[in-house]
RNA sequence: GGCCCGUUCGUCUAGGGGUUAGGACGCAUCCCUUUCACGGAUGAAACACGGGUUCGAUUCCCGUACGGGCUACCA
């Protein structure tokens, strides 16, 4: 609440899988705010279910993160900062966890429980018959169960003394208003009897969420919290927890986050969608399923065009600009101006985005970054000639793989040519035409795109008209594509004689 | 079901008591171009509904509908 001091953020995810766009996406909020206020991203591994930790899923979020560009000065894989280890897993040895929630039931605000899960499924199944509305262990049916607001404290003692698994519960107080900000969302205000008694401390000994959340962010002195809507609904316990803990004082400013729906249909994004569109920034392989998904890197996706794209899904600057870099996006980001509704996602705009970026690259940059898939097709090229092709097909590209799929003309002959052109206009007068043609364009020098545009006026006035989608297809093959006479220039004088010649042998009238 | 959050063109959104409700993606038409694309121009397209408050509401309030989230010893 002390705007005094040095904002710091963290992005907890849980490693249970790949991180998904959603997740990347309140990464990229939390750096943007972090940035903008000159304050620490933290990175913090939430690996307190053990039951769902999956190998990799750790790595994975790092080399996310980094592809992404939008790297936490401090945390797990950037290097350790004052309040190391950043793993829950880690952190729970130095017993912290336990000592704040002793804490807690010496204040009177959580309590022991020793029930069975046969007897919490009991408990459920009678409220279920009894039409409870809202089936839970809270500030009634507790006093139905085993804890220690029940038991004796002897009883309770001897309990724990031998060994009898327990858990720690929140104990949350009845029909109390509990009131919180939230800076996107506003006031908020929750009666507390909706809410039950969550578990803090597992019979494993290791913290829920709801526990080790609030103790870290309090330790790591987070000053805010920039989280997904689905924390909405926990937030009051959480709000109760730093109460009970006489820390509100110490409380991070809130921020739920709109959730990203899907493009079709309803609900939130999920894993799989049907957009075409990949869910995951990196390929991601799930070891446990075997499943695996395409990420938006290996799709051919720049990180900055990623980037701007989820910056401006439930947030934008307010001045109609799209295309933000991301010094810009630090620049224009404020918490205020999120939207409180979700977002579905575009993945028409997606690609228009990435197109934007790759718009604005230079033809030796991209060069550099066809090379890769020249090199895949066996094709050897001078930079520079790969760098006028790109410059020639840039405009109609949206990935830079599309230069090669729409324009391998340029680095090999056609073997095929356009049957529907060929058919309609390949004849005796036509070729006839083309064979005058190529003593013009032979004695066109030098051979640029602008002189054999000259050349091209010429011949049609002086011998005939010119078909230019029959002479493309002879040229490229396809019927198709940037302007010919430049596309004759990047070819050079020599391969567009040899290709009109090639064309003349091999296809029959 | 209960609790919480939300609702401006198909989508992302700007705006906000009096506006021709703005931009972008996509779509359509036209211009440019040998073609496609780019670029340019134009167009179709929205304040969920019903009550208040008000001289006036898309904007504020309340309902309804619809959408979403949560409802675990998961995060």
């Amino acid at each position: 609440m002390n705007t005094e001091k040095k904002v710091r953020v963290r992005f907890a995810p849980s490693p249970t899988g790949g991180l998904h766009m959603g997740g990347v996406r309140t990464a990229l909020f939390n750096y943007l705010f972090a940035k903008k206020h000159g304050g620490d991203f933290i990175l913090r591994i939430e690996d307190t279910d053990q039951n769902r930790y999956v190998k990799g899923a750790e790595e994975y979020i790092i080399e996310s993160l980094k592809w992404c560009g939008i790297e936490p000065n401090e945390g797990v894989g950037f290097g350790d900062g004052p309040h190391a280890p950043y793993r829950q897993s880690e952190r729970k040895k130095t017993g912290i966890y336990e000592k704040y929630a002793q804490k807690l039931i010496e204040a009177g605000g959580a309590y022991y429980a020793f029930d069975t899960e046969e007897e919490l499924e009991e408990m459920r199944k009678r409220l279920e018959v009894a039409r409870v509305v809202s089936p839970q262990y809270n500030h009634i049916t507790r006093m139905n169960m085993r804890n220690s607001l029940t038991l004796s404290y002897d009883e309770v003692q001897k309990l724990l003394d031998s060994g009898v698994p327990y858990v720690v519960r929140l104990k949350v107080p009845r029909n109390e208003e509990i009131r919180f900000y939230d800076i996107i969302r506003g006031w908020i205000v929750v009666n507390s009897s909706t809410i039950d008694d969550k578990v803090l401390l597992k019979s494993d000994g290791m913290p829920t969420y709801h526990l080790a959340h609030i103790v870290d962010d309090i330790e790591m002195q987070i000053t805010h919290v920039i989280r997904g809507e689905e924390w909405l609904p926990s937030a009051p316990a959480h709000v109760l927890t730093y109460k009970f803990l006489g820390l509100e004082q110490n409380m991070p400013q809130l921020a739920h986050l709109p959730l990203i729906l899907k493009p079709d249909g309803k609900g939130k994004l999920s894993k799989r969608d049907t957009s075409g569109l990949p869910m995951f920034p990196l390929n991601w392989y799930d070891e446990r399923t075997g499943e695996s998904y395409v990420g938006y890197k290996e799709s051919g996706f720049f990180p900055e065009a990623f980037i701007n794209m989820l910056a401006l899904l439930g947030w934008n600057p307010g001045n109609n600009q799209e295309i933000l870099s991301k010094q810009e996006l630090i620049q224009l980001f404020s918490l205020e101006k999120v939207h409180k509704a979700g977002a579905k996602f575009d993945p028409e705009k997606t690609k228009w985005f990435n197109q934007q970026y790759l718009r604005k690259k230079d033809k030796y940059e991209l060069a550099d970054l066809l090379q890769p898939i020249l090199k895949e097709n066996n094709i050897q090229a001078e930079k520079n000639y790969v760098a006028e092709v790109c410059e020639l097909m840039k405009e109609k590209a949206y990935f830079v793989k599309d230069i090669w799929d729409m324009g391998s003309y340029m680095f090999v002959d056609p073997d095929t040519y356009d049957e529907k052109v060929i058919q309609k206009k390949w004849n005796t007068e036509s070729q006839k035409i083309i064979i005058e043609l190529l003593q013009y364009l032979d004695k066109t020098e030098p051979f640029s795109a602008e002189h054999i545009h000259h050349t091209f006026e010429q011949f049609i006035q002086q011998k005939h008209k010119i078909d230019y989608q029959l002479l493309r297809t002879c040229i490229t093959g396809v019927s198709s594509g940037p302007s010919l006479a430049h596309i004759m220039a990047v070819l050079g004088k020599e391969k567009v004689k040899d290709r009109i010649l090639k064309v003349l042998e091999r296809v029959k009238v």
